[in-house]
DNA sequence: CTAACACGAATAATCGATTATTTTGCGGAT
DNA sequence: ATCCGCAAAATAATCGATTATTCGTGTTAG
């Protein structure tokens, strides 16, 4: 009887994932970098052929995606790119006002030395990353935006909640959809400052001071880009 | 040339959803109601052949859960109603009694007159409603069960922000999927009188008597369910 | 007797093709 | 010239079947 080499025992770990997840993953970086317009078809062929895999595979991602806000799907007309509003955006902007206070005070309540070690690294790297690549010039790089989710999260991460901690990824994940679209461009603002006091605060056990850096942090963002254009064009 | 009768001008609106949609629907409904263990597999061929469907239909609808939060996926092993454990449906609770107080104080700060009706309309439906069917006896009503959800859920309305309400729909149904299978029972507690308090502290505009109350019902439940069975069983 | 292995059955994941719906383009009537 | 209605094409939704992986079972080497 002939035993036969190759076993599947032994598998590769790079091959080793779903096909739907890989399409998953690339679609929804795809959009988040912004390479489709708002309100743009996602159409299950076209990301078939793209991606070299069957409709049921595009599809499953696509509803995926739905799940998670990054799409949007009308019934027998297919899915598409959410086009969101500036008024969305500041709803997003506010839903964080509202929330990651209330969770930043259970942080610094709750938060362990680890946690510290964590907070202090994520603002290290946060500080250390340039947030713009001069040749690039468009956006933020995706290093910096990464470090900044990083840096955020880490923060609220002491309290030790993972359904808060799920309803942070969600909002920041909507976020950064909108603000891609939103009308104004982010404005040279202090972000390095404000990053570095609320680091500070959070690590002395200041839960006032820490929050309140916070919801201004988010309300300069939001009130930067949308309601107050006379801050960055300086009209008359 | 023949003209067919049959023209998909008009349609018939009852059947005129998705199928995918419509299984969605029903096993959302049917895990909801605990027609599943917790951590029970959900069978795409035993569902498609159950419900008269094809495996992406039913693979479509088990995606959308997952999203949801209502299954889980194993990578190569299928889906499956989560197990929620206690500590789970404790970190729900206390979610919600981060996030809600919170928007509570937005919707008592911005609720205008029509939603000062709905809520009086909400909590009248939800008091007239019997919690328990005597015959059945296992467990809330549906009806009351979805009474009891849209009066939260009208009072946090007055916020106006969908992506808050979002979010409380998400933690509603977390909490509904964890609540069923947590150890206890849930107490004979006067819920009557805190849903009346709730609501006339909240169309009083009195936001601080009305998150107090909020915080206290959230806090009640949830430790009669799990931490404190001493409370129930008066051991001693 | 234990433990590892091979084999077969069950189930998950994927695919290619079919059916249903919407969109598009054309022709005719007002 | 514009609008309405009917095909034809495009696209979405669904299906049945194929391939890949895991799980259960019996067998055999140690």
């Amino acid at each position: 009887m002939v035993y036969h080499e190759g076993m599947t025992r032994t598998v590769d770990p790079s091959t080793k994932q779903m096909l739907s997840e890989r399409v998953h993953t690339r679609l929804r970086e795809a959009i988040l970098r912004g390479e489709y317009a708002p309100g743009e078809a996602l159409k299950p062929q076209q990301l078939a052929q793209q991606h070299q895999v069957s409709l049921a595979v595009v599809r499953e991602a696509l509803v995926l995606l739905v799940g998670e806000g990054i799409a949007v799907r009308l019934p027998n007309r297919g899915f598409a790119v959410p086009d969101f509003s500036d008024r969305r955006w500041q709803q997003i902007a506010e839903a964080r006002r509202t929330i990651e206070p209330v969770m930043l005070r259970l942080a610094i309540e709750r938060g362990d030395l680890d946690w510290e070690a964590r907070v202090r690294a994520a603002h290290h790297r946060l500080a250390r990353t340039r947030p713009y690549a001069p040749e690039e010039g468009e956006y933020y790089t995706s290093a910096w935006s990464e470090a900044h989710r990083l840096f955020h999260r880490t923060l609220l991460e002491g309290c030790g909640n993972p359904v808060l901690l799920d309803t942070f990824d969600r909002l920041w994940t909507a976020g950064e959809l909108a603000r891609r679209w939103s009308a104004q461009r982010t404005p040279d603002r202090d972000g390095v400052a404000e990053h570095r006091r609320l680091e500070e605060a959070a690590l002395a056990r200041d839960a006032d001071t820490a929050t309140e850096v916070l919801v201004q942090h988010l309300t300069l963002t939001v009130a930067a880009l949308t309601s107050a254009p006379d801050q960055v064009g300086r009209r008359s």
